[in-house]
DNA sequence: TCGTCTCACACTTTTGAATTGA
DNA sequence: ATCAATTCAAAAGTGTGAGACG
């Protein structure tokens, strides 16, 4: 056994041997596009909170700035770096897929005895859809409606800053699903679209909560971690990679001469070897045979430009605008660190968010349980400016579990309602402006009472231009799922896995208003920060300041 | 017909309970 | 009786490839 016992995924991946580290730092948010962090018009002032006010820079407190001076670093980078060259895909099932690289991070910089709340989230990195046509990635479209975002809260959450910087932070056990009604909580993405991983450090509060008045959270984008959600691998070189370096795939390692799965199949009297690996060894020699394949190394090509997330320049070479090189995705700064240290003015609500156990004990066996509604993709709004022209309040809906779960995706609607009937999807009032207010009129949601027990983040307003809802309506949803600590995941045939553990999610208990209040505030505060990072400033922050520009 | 998706399969690693020994 | 180390079977994670689907 690799680790052991009980070790939390984080102690598991500090074990891991790797390479340097590809570091997002506080430096290098001060380096991000102007317009990121100095909207005209809509600094602090917009924020709610008088420009240069002296309360302010008092209110930044060395625990608020501990935020500012977080560092993440990649772990493996190098390894990313190769797949993100070849085009990252990532294997994405019904029941569920890992992502291979995995998502590790090295975080320094942290107060060590402030508590934060690590989560990650997927978000479409632009509104295309692609096939992969002649060895290269190429637009084949607008992309589908975007699947209700979810955000994967890692385990050990919330825990001190001392407990993240020890080792390695590692979110491996997050898994990747096309299933539109996953009732695992898996992170449901679309076939042949292009994401961009995101990961957010929340400061917890005095209570191992966040969302009172000194809550503050920040957000890290590595542009290498991007990738493009595949149902099977396209592109031989990515698979060739995942079998290289992922363990679980070394039963198909092996040189041209001693392929295993060559001789396997010969043992069993296949006569042929299999059309995969012809397939592979013929596009290999092709390839080496044109080393400037693809478009990614031909230096002498035109640079197209991009804007991305925060309003960093995108670059990659393209012989055509439609005709995306192997390695489309945006080359953003190395350290994308999005700025977003937010101070409540309203302390109205205080949202406990009880540690799931003490981040000193062993860590739990909690599985993938840690997964809520994530903020919308809304750096496609900054791409598309269809997206832009559609944001705007949206009606409130109310989706119960034995309905279309899926309010916002096309040709969802037609679907069987979910196999587990204690979904639970609920929405907001009005969202105007993505104020604070609005997320005070939602509706108090079923919630375990763990804080990362099987919960999902409010679900996120739709604003799409593909939207099947029209303009006007915000969506946000809580989903409960079971807690993986009690039961081992199976695929989605199998029994479910509420059968043992804990009762059914909805014959629990009726949650902790607080705890809603929780959901309310990641929910709110991700909203921000995703208009934040991908349309810069936007007036609805209302009571949200953005301290960093101070 | 084509592109995409699903599923069973063989293989590997991981997990965790049972066993063993100090 | 306790604890750590070891063993081992089951579970989970891989890519493959045939076939289904629209």
């Amino acid at each position: 056994m690799l680790q052991d016992k009980g070790l939390s995924e984080s102690e598991e991946a500090f074990r891991a041997p790797g390479p340097a580290l590809g570091e997002a730092s506080a430096a290098n948010a001060t380096t991000a596009p102007e317009p990121a962090l100095a909207a005209p018009g809509l600094g602090r002032a917009a924020l709610g909170s008088p420009p240069g006010s002296g309360a302010d820079v008092a209110a930044a407190t060395a625990a608020e700035q501990t935020i500012e001076n977080i560092k993440v670093g990649l772990h493996e980078k190098e390894l990313w770096k190769k797949f993100h060259e070849a085009g990252t895909e990532m294997i994405i099932t019904k029941a569920g897929r890992r992502m291979f690289p995995s998502y590790k991070v090295k975080v320094t910089g942290m107060n060590p005895k402030t508590k934060y709340i690590l989560l990650i989230d997927i978000v479409p990195a632009d509104d295309h859809r692609y096939k992969f046509c002649d060895n290269k990635w190429m637009v084949a479209g607008k992309a589908e409606p975007a699947m209700p975002g979810r955000l994967y809260v890692h385990p050990d959450s919330p825990a001190t800053g001392a407990h993240w910087m020890r080792q390695l932070v590692s979110f491996q056990k997050l898994k990747l699903t096309n299933n539109h009604l996953d009732p695992f909580g898996h992170i449901i993405l679309n076939s042949m679209h292009k994401y961009q991983p995101r990961l957010h450090i929340v400061k917890a509060d005095e209570n191992n909560a966040f969302g009172s008045k000194n809550t503050a959270f920040c957000t890290h984008v590595f542009p290498e971690t991007s990738f493009i959600s595949v149902t099977s691998y396209q592109n031989h070189k990515i698979t060739q990679l995942k079998i290289e370096n992922n363990p679980f795939a070394k039963g198909f390692r092996g040189s041209d001469d001693s392929d295993l799965r060559v001789a396997r199949l010969q043992s069993k009297e296949y006569p042929v070897i299999s059309k995969s690996i012809m397939r592979q060894r013929l596009v290999s020699t092709q390839l080496s045979a044109k080393p400037d394949v693809s478009p990614l190394h031909g230096a002498h090509q035109a640079l197209q430009h991009y804007q991305y997330e925060n309003g960093a320049h995108m670059q990659f070479a393209a012989a055509e605008p439609q005709d995306l090189p192997l390695n489309t995705f945006p080359t953003q700064r190395d350290s994308s660190l999005f700025y977003h240290c937010l101070k409540r003015r309203d302390s109205a609500r205080h949202l406990d968010l009880p540690c799931k156990r003490s981040y000193l004990e062993a860590p739990s066996s909690v599985g993938e349980d840690h997964y809520f509604r994530s903020p919308p993709p809304y750096d496609q709004q900054m791409l598309s400016p269809s997206y832009c022209s559609e944001v705007t309040p949206r009606e409130a809906c109310m989706y119960s579990g034995s309905g279309p779960e899926i309010a916002g995706v096309s040709g969802v609607d037609d679907l069987p309602p979910p196999p587990l009937s204690c979904n639970m999807w609920t929405s907001v009032s009005p969202y105007t402006n993505y104020s604070v207010q609005t997320m005070e009129t939602v509706p108090y949601q079923p919630f375990p009472t763990h804080f990362t027990a099987t919960t999902m983040m409010p679900r996120l307003p739709t604003i799409s231009a593909q939207s099947s809802q029209p303009p006007g309506n915000t969506h946000f949803s809580v989903y409960n799922q079971l807690s993986q600590s009690q039961v081992r995941e199976r695929g989605p045939t199998t029994s479910f896995p509420r059968e043992r553990g804990l009762p059914p999610v909805c014959e629990r208990k009726p949650p902790s208003p607080h705890l809603n209040a929780a959901n309310e505030f990641l929910y709110s505060q991700s909203f921000s920060l995703s208009r934040e990072s991908s349309l810069q400033y936007h007036s609805g922050v209302g009571t949200v300041e953005n301290w960093t520009d101070g």
